[in-house]
DNA sequence: CTTAATGTTCCCCA
DNA sequence: TTGGGGAACATTAA
């Protein structure tokens, strides 16, 4: 559920509850949810909340929460505990419930932040990302699904921004000329931007830390749209396999170099 | 009953 | 080291 606007707007959703706030109790309901001690929480005090890529990153006045949201995590404030919570943590103004259906979230304790993954689309240039991925020999897709080349786009976002730059999902970078790696980035940057204000795409169960819906969804293009007519050209949008991941394009204005 | 789902990781092969 | 391909994880919905 969560690629980088959803979890932009968890953190924007979340901070001002959590910073300043002092954890009392943690408890973990799920074995696979942490492999961390939840008594090690307890006593510290939020200083701030962030995004890093798609996952979310608390941190503390000693050490540093990463919360992995998976398939299906959500982070919900003052919600009422249910049979999908998989952790709860307890404040001392109120509670945050971590939510995940999938079970392929986590949430681990660290002394130190990560910083094993790709620049970020929003903070990177158009021009070092077209230079990163111009060095690369692969299918355009994949690369921005890999979270080491860039950090927060997802299978939802992925097919927005190749279908808003003209791309085809399967074209090898090693072909894709300077300015349209370039354009891809702009594009990119722009959709992602949209969507944050736009409250990120619910299109199952993505919810903000109020439980509030985004409502970006309404303006994808080609995700999940198997079928209809593209809105440039007409032709049917048609879905491919990508990856491993269900991949939706434009056979008509997407192309290959 | 089968397939697919906003993700990641591990394994094997070239 | 890079890239390709596949399976696995857990759960629900169509």
């Amino acid at each position: 559920m969560p690629e980088l606007p959803e979890a932009e707007t968890i953190v924007r959703s979340l901070r001002g509850h959590l910073e300043g706030a002092r954890i009392t109790r943690v408890e973990f309901r799920s074995a696979r949810v942490s492999k961390s001690d939840p008594a090690r929480l307890a006593g510290t005090t939020v200083a701030g909340v962030n995004r890093y890529g798609k996952q979310i990153l608390w941190e503390l006045d000693r050490g540093w929460v990463l919360v992995k949201l998976g398939m299906t995590g959500a982070l919900l404030w003052n919600s009422e505990p249910g049979p999908y919570t998989r952790a709860l943590v307890e404040l001392t103004n109120g509670h945050v419930c971590f939510d995940d259906i999938r079970q392929f979230g986590s949430l681990s304790v660290m002394a130190t932040p990560p910083n094993t993954l790709g620049p970020d689309p929003l903070e990177i240039t158009s021009a070092a990302f077209a230079q990163r991925l111009r060095q690369r020999d692969t299918e355009v897709k994949k690369l921005l699904l890999d979270q080491k080349f860039v950090r927060g786009i997802g299978n939802i976002y992925a097919d927005e921004a190749l279908f808003r730059a003209g791309i085809h999902p399967k074209a090898r970078t090693r072909q894709i000329s300077a300015a349209r790696a370039r354009g891809l980035h702009l594009a990119a940057a722009e959709l992602l931007r949209t969507a944050i204000e736009h409250r990120g795409s619910s299109i199952s169960d993505y919810v903000d830390a109020g439980g509030e819906r985004g409502s970006f969804q309404s303006l994808h293009l080609v995700y999940g749209k198997e079928g209809e007519s593209c809105r440039t050209c007409g032709s049917a949008i048609r879905r491919i396999v990508v990856g491993q991941r269900g991949t939706h394009f434009c056979p008509r204005c997407q192309k290959r170099t």
